[in-house]
Parts: C-alpha cells; sequence; structure tokens
DNA sequence: GCTTTAAGTCAGTCTTGTTGACTTACCACT
DNA sequence: AGTGGTAAGTCAACAAGACTGACTTAAAGC
C-alpha cells in the first residue's frame, strides 16, 4: 500500500489516473494561487487598518445590497460576535450604512456608502486584474473548467451561496 | 463608467467576454471552495489541538522531506518566529524530526516521523478524496483548465514552488 | 401577552500572524 | 586564527480574527 493510485472512467469515455501526486499537487496549487490571490487586497487593507475580514464584508455587501446580518453571517460562515467587530468599525467608519428592513424592522439591510463602494473597487481591482489576465491567457475552455472544478469542490450547501449566472452544467 | 466589461482575443482565436459579473463570481468560487476545502482538515487538526498552520508544515514537510528551516519558511511565506511556534510543537509531540545538514551543520533538516506521517495522511485524506470526486466528475479537460487558471493565478515567483510533475504548458 | 427571533454587546480565550532584539553554532573567507 | 555572515532558535510584545457564553433590546409571530 505504497501507491494509492487509482483510476476512474469518466462519462466521456477517457480515462483519469488521479495520483496521489497528482491530488497533492492540486493543494498545493489552491494554497499558493489563493494566498497570491488574497495578498494584493490585503496590502491595500492593512494601510488603513483593515484586515481580510473587511474585505469580505464589503465583497459581499456590495454584490448582496440590502443583504441582513444573519444573511452575511451566512456567507461569511462566522459568528455574529466575530462579524460584529468588523462591521462595527465599517459602520462607524462610514462605509456601510444600515436601512431598517421594511418588511421586518428588526432587521438591518447593509450596503456600502460611496466612500465604501470606492473601497471595494480599489480591493476588488488587482483580483480582477489577476483574473482578467489569467483567464485571458488560459483561454475560454480552461476557464471554464476552473469553474466547474472549483463548484465541484465545495459543499452541496455552500453551492447555493454562488451568485453565479451564467447556465453551469 | 457603470459596466467595466472586456473583451479579448485569445490565441486560440476565440472570443472572451470578461464581465465584471463573471470576474466577481470567480472572487467568491474561490473563496468558497478554498473554505470548504479547508475544513475536513480544520476538524481534525481541532481535536488533537492544532490549527491550519500546522497542517500547512506537515504537508510541505512531508512531500519536501529534508527541507531546511528557512526552505519551510520560505515556501509558507511566514516569519521564523511564527513557524517556530507551530514547529515546536510539533517536534516536541514527535510528529517532526529535526536531522542535522551533512553539508552545512547549521541547518536541521525536517521530516515527518511514521506517527507524523500517519496524521498527515488523515489529514490530507477527505481533501484528496474532495478532489477525487470533483476531478472525476469534471473530467480531464476541464481538471486541466483547472490547474492551468490557478497556475496563471498565482505570482510568477511562487509558481516555482508547486511541485508539478505532469508536463504542464 | 408570551415566546421567539434579529441584532448588538461584553468578556474572555485561542491561533496565528507580525516586529524587534538577541544568542548559539557553524560556515566561509581573508 | 580571526572575523563576518548565516541558520536556527528564543523571548517579549502586540494585533487580527476566529471562538464560546451570557445577556439586552426591540420587534415579530402567535
Amino acid at each position: 500500500m505504497k501507491q494509492t493510485s487509482s483510476a476512474h472512467r469518466h462519462s466521456s469515455d477517457k480515462l483519469l489516473f488521479l495520483t496521489d501526486e497528482q491530488l497533492r499537487s492540486a493543494i498545493e496549487l489552491l494554497f499558493f494561487a489563493y494566498r497570491d490571490f488574497t495578498g494584493d487586497p490585503d496590502r491595500i487593507l492593512a494601510e488603513r487598518g483593515y484586515g481580510r475580514a473587511h474585505h469580505r464584508a464589503i465583497h459581499f455587501i456590495k454584490h448582496r445590497p440590502d443583504i441582513t446580518v444573519a444573511g452575511l453571517i451566512e456567507m461569511l460562515g462566522v459568528t455574529k460576535q466575530s462579524l460584529n467587530r468588523v462591521l462595527r468599525q465599517l459602520i462607524d467608519d462610514g462605509l456601510v450604512v444600515q436601512k431598517v428592513g421594511e418588511t421586518d424592522r428588526r432587521q438591518r439591510l447593509l450596503s456600502l456608502s460611496e466612500e465604501g463602494a470606492t473601497l471595494e473597487v480599489q480591493l476588488s481591482q488587482p483580483q480582477r486584474d489577476r483574473l482578467r489576465q489569467a483567464y485571458t491567457s488560459a483561454g475560454p475552455e480552461a476557464v471554464a473548467g476552473f469553474r466547474e472544478v472549483l463548484h465541484k469542490i465545495m459543499n452541496d450547501g455552500t453551492r447555493a451561496m454562488v451568485a453565479d449566472k451564467p447556465g453551469r452544467k
């Protein structure tokens, strides 16, 4: 039981040899890519005394305006107390604004102020540039594969959280 | 300047429309996939009082036996003090063993003990299972695209760190 | 009216990262 | 043989960001 390699027959009738070696390199690929991918915004955040947690909150508030606090907690997968710390700062600093829920007045609907939206663009700019460069150089088929595998890596419950317009299989 | 979308002509002569929407969903894809991907080992680690930092150290020591401390620091991208804390525990707990360098006796060459290797397998097992499932269901072309895009997302300097056997383009 | 829920807070803990300063042992070069 | 640089290790202090647990306030749902 030295070489635990396994062969699978794919629906498209091609043989897939998934060696431990290949699986391991994927683990590293994800580690390094994710680290570099988050590195650029991390530097911008540090200048303003924020951290990655602020970025994540800003990202989801930007793209799901009027999200509730509970909704944001679920997206991020953190506790109320953990989110509250960064949210408190963002609200106090005027980057995030709260609005009382119309149907449920207990809810606080979150959205970005103009200043918050400006920061969001600054933060996501290097990530978009990085993706654009990678996507362009890799080509559409590679991009489709990239997205499909990422989709299949995540938990079934998580999958529904990705706002994913293009009709994926 | 509302819709900052951009079109690029790929070398393979196909048009790629990279909308902000598409780029944004990739950001979320990476976030969610990475989170779920690391979730399983995180649970196992927590039982033993370890964290993700221990897992990373164990991973690289396993797959690059006789790596030096400086080498490991470079791979992980952390400071000596930060690594030392987790390394100290792993050595004290008998999971990692040190060996004085042959050519340079200042170096401490790191490798896993049997017990360390056992833990490594336990930790990487759920990740390998997850990848195997995703790879198998997505198919070889998707896997190739996945790997290619991840490669191109990371920094040029980082790329050399991935032990990547299969002859990638 | 009573219970549940959404949000917010206070307090304490833990992991993991950082700086900065310093020691010990060893290598390399003059 | 001596000197300077390097590899490893340590101490101390600090910060971000996660956690648990307990508790309050206000509003919703019955």
